[in-house]
DNA sequence: AATGAATGAGTATTCATTCAT
DNA sequence: AATGAATGAATACTCATTCAT
């Protein structure tokens, strides 16, 4: 990548990021690198190529990041967990980019077709990953499907974090982090191991309360 | 409302759904109901205001009768799993409105200031009284916290839904609906319930040799 | 047609004839007739169908004049000489319109398949019938293929009109009429009958002289 | 002329016969050779000026070819049969070329300025040669303007070949020429010789009859 | 001879909305 | 209620040519 290509991308993301992909036009993305219209041709093929290219450059480190620090955790809940934090913490530092994500560059038609969601698909599938391997080794249930898991939990990061996306509210990456790896990982009952135990624990323990007795 | 009112969103509703609302141009819609474009104004004040009323009559009686049926729902589990269950169907059912609603409506500028979000909001606190009964009467945990769980659900279900809406895979809502709510209820956790039964297995174990040594 | 429609041809013809097509604005065509630019899209949904209209309006009249003035000529021979004097005028009086069609319009990609090409080919078809009317009758010889013959009038006015089209020279379609007529009708040969008759006649005259003297 | 500047044209003659002047930039043609784009403007001024270098290699041989073919053929209307049939083939052989020269070089501004139409001048005026040598030995009539002649028959031939040039017939270079010729020296009429005749032949008789008379 | 980055002018078309009738 | 003609702003992209190296 030349020195022009990535002034022109800073440019872009910048204006981007403010202003939205529809109300920047090309020649605002030229004119703040200070070259001619023109110019921006000899580096991108379209104003959409500059897009996907920015998002890529956001894309990719988070991706190369993410694996390598999934590498070091052993846990795999704590691997779920890291996923789940590093993209909480993506939409608090990054908003803007995030926003012109889910909001300008998803709705596009192309978009599908697009490199931008090949790289989404290889980032999401890092959690895909992890699921399958704690399933494997017997830490996660097998009767879920993995990519459901994925879904549930990218979607739910995307809607929690929208307030604070359109800056109406605030969030902690780690506190929704830990909350909802809880939530995922415990679920939502209050029964199930709890709920039905007490009951059985507790006639266990008259009845062992009973042997002792007898055996007494 | 005017019959003329009714004719105008029938059109928009058809149009939208089918060509999508940037592609839809306000002469369509009169062309289609068979009056000049200016007449649209007589009922609407601009087509955004269209859209907006054309997603509200989707969602009212959505509501309504969402309403109205977890009413007659008793268990809260059950009634989670509606909620679900109807969201999922929305999205099968009505690929092109839902559609319309997240990857048009939503991006809009005002869409947070209108009617539609409230309408939404409105919508999704159905899921969200229904956890915190669930939490009153002890059945979900009570540190869960509802409006998490909410954009869980719902933005969960928007990915899981969005390849059947981009038609590019298909999906049951039985199915879905069913596996989703377990995965919520009971989490992804293999622990809990097994992890804890080796120990009462044992204790069952030392009363069923006693029961065994009593009856001889 | 309304009243705006003629206005902006109006304009539009002039400026094509003095300017050329590509070199003429839209918005030049809008501000010669006083409107705004996106009026003239109200009347004809493109610059080429503006294009095109200039030339049908100009071609048109053309066609019936022609079609009921020769209905008024009896003899062939001068049918023919009509058409030809026709469209030699026609480059004489509207050299601009001319070349417009000649060297801007008929270049185009889709002229082929144009309501343009249609005009012409019915107007040339006029001299085809007018030829095989004449071979009917017998006046001209059957072993000409009369488009053919079509061609060569209509590419050889062109040719012989367009020093007088690029203003280069002047001339006159009564005298460039005769000749073509003339030079169609009989041939480029001395020979045949008017070179051997002459000689033929001088030898008859000559010895008819030699008879009336003896018989006297 | 450098072994360079004969890769560039070779080049732009290919592409400019397959796609077309405008639809060719200096960059496909520098690309075709391996060069840099500036590097065509070591070789030549313009764009325009290698168009024209293009249609002048291959005019100039043809002009050659043309003048040392005409003087090996001793009868004039042999030689004009030549001329057509050669401007016949060269449309059928040449099609693109033809089409670039006519459609796109020739609409061009400064095409009556270019040394292009002064090659155009030079190949034609040997069909203007032959007529008037012709006209001198007697076998053409005097009375016909060689230079209308010309425009005739090179107008002609354009039009009876275009549908060929653009794919929409296919045509005989060898049959127009014969076709053409014979009608070009003939003419479209029947009468002639055979009207003429009647009186002569009376005369004749005639005069024979005298003969019979003094013979006897 | 060659490079190749930079220039920068130039334009057809769409469409939500208004307003005089 | 309805008409429908008019508005007018807004923008991506191409490419022949130049010139510093």
């Amino acid at each position: 990548m030349s020195e022009r290509s990535a002034e022109i991308l800073g440019a872009a993301r910048d204006l981007f990021a403010r202003n939205g992909y529809e109300s920047t036009s090309v020649s605002d993305i030229a004119g703040a690198v200070g070259v001619a219209d023109g110019a921006i041709y000899r580096h991108f093929p379209s104003k959409r190529a500059v897009l996907y290219e920015v998002i890529r450059e956001f894309y990719e480190p988070v991706i190369v990041m993410a694996r390598e620090n999934i590498a070091g955790i052993g846990d795999v809940r704590q691997r779920l967990r890291y996923l789940i934090w590093l993209q909480v913490r993506a939409f608090t530092e990054q908003p803007e980019l995030c926003r012109l994500i889910i909001a300008e560059a998803r709705p596009m038609e192309d978009y599908y077709e697009s490199e931008i969601a090949d790289l989404n698909r290889r980032y999401t599938s890092l959690l895909v990953e992890v699921i399958a391997a704690g399933q494997r080794q017997g830490t996660f249930r097998g009767d879920v499907d993995p990519t459901m898991l994925r879904d549930l939990v990218y979607g739910g990061i995307e809607h929690i974090a929208w307030g604070a996306v359109t800056g109406r509210s605030e969030i902690d990456p780690d506190s929704i982090a830990d909350n909802l790896t809880q939530l995922i990982c415990t679920g939502l009952d209050a029964s199930g191991t709890l709920e039905i135990e007490p009951d059985l624990q507790a006639q266990v323990a008259r009845l062992e309360a009973l042997v002792d007795r007898m055996e007494s």
